[in-house]
DNA sequence: CTCTGTTTAGTTAATA
DNA sequence: TATTAACTAAACAGAG
């Protein structure tokens, strides 16, 4: 219950699962993975509800991440220092809230036993130690020739289901030039996409705020931690909200068909860019050498 | 010791 | 209403 005065409503939960906040943090990451300790930090930085109970739902996360397949380890190399591996999305989860909620998926994630336990539990994950990364590369695209493996597990090319290009897909799909999505283009052009783009995710996750506020370490401010339209009427919101586009706010219950929040997602993901098109970040790098290694070693998939 | 990570088990709740 | 995703609790192991 929300007391008058203080606060009101920033403290009632949030209207995600632990899936979709950890998502979230990871995907508002630089790296595209982030260390425990960090997910907690992303997600007390802008939910006040989750600065209590501590106990309880770090738990729970934990749980989820290991639980869940579209959760994946990578080692720290020893230019990594710290405690506890990074997290990651799988990159063949896909588009876990394609139903436009972020409460409940549709269905869970889950890969095949072989890959799972070549996944989690290979001695041949210290193959992710030895390649080219340097503490500078943070942030910056890595090169064109370690990106071949990306359309690796799944037909038709993979699109994570936080990728950049699939909130522009969302958001943003007027936002196209010569017939190639921006982050196409900018790729193309040598621009470090995803930091040039975080408004974008601020527009898909509203209350990941701004990633300096992160590093500052300043709590975010009321207004993006306001949960007062979650009481509301979603659908209202949904097309009142945010202009002409998108929902500024997830959609707690399933929507219909119709009202889906992106009408341009499967084209998207269908869309002739496959390759060029997908955000490449230290972590998906080290994703794709871990794919490239199991194709190696004839893993099915 | 704390923190991270895995696992089992039971409960709650969303949705087909 | 049945199924199943999500949540919670808890035991336990290993790293640092």
């Amino acid at each position: 219950m929300p007391r008058p005065g203080k606060n009101s409503y920033s403290d009632q939960k949030p209207p995600y699962s632990y899936i979709s906040l950890t998502a979230m943090a990871i995907q508002n990451s630089p790296d595209k993975m982030l260390p425990l300790s960090d997910i907690y930090k992303f997600i007390m930085d802008r939910f006040p509800y989750y600065r209590e109970n501590t106990q309880r739902w770090q738990n729970s996360l934990r749980h989820n991440l290991s639980f869940n397949d579209c959760f994946i380890k990578i080692p720290r190399r020893p230019d990594q220092p710290g405690k506890g591996s990074f997290w990651a999305l799988h990159p063949d989860c896909g588009d876990m809230f394609e139903n436009g909620s972020f409460l409940r998926r549709r269905k869970r994630f889950k890969v095949l036993r072989a890959e799972h336990m070549a996944c989690k539990t290979s001695p041949m994950m210290h193959y992710f130690h030895h390649h080219h990364h340097h503490p500078g590369s943070v942030g910056r695209l890595p090169h064109f020739q370690s990106y071949g493996g990306i359309t690796c597990t799944q037909p038709g090319g993979f699109k994570h289901p936080f990728a950049i290009e699939n909130i522009i897909g969302r958001d943003y799909k007027g936002v196209v030039a010569g017939g190639l999505p921006l982050t196409s283009v900018m790729h193309h052009l040598g621009y470090p996409v995803p930091p040039q783009l975080s408004s974008v995710v601020n527009s898909m996750w509203p209350h990941v705020g701004v990633l300096s506020e992160t590093m500052s370490g300043v709590p975010v401010p009321a207004p993006s931690s306001e949960y007062a339209p979650f009481s509301v009427s979603a659908k209202g919101l949904y097309h009142s909200a945010s202009g002409p586009t998108l929902p500024a706010i997830p959609v707690p219950i399933k929507p219909t068909p119709s009202l889906g929040p992106m009408p341009g997602l499967t084209g998207m993901q269908a869309g002739p860019t496959q390759l060029s098109d997908a955000i490449v970040t230290p972590a998906s790098e080290q994703i794709i050498e871990m794919h490239q290694w199991r194709r190696c070693v004839g893993v099915k998939n």
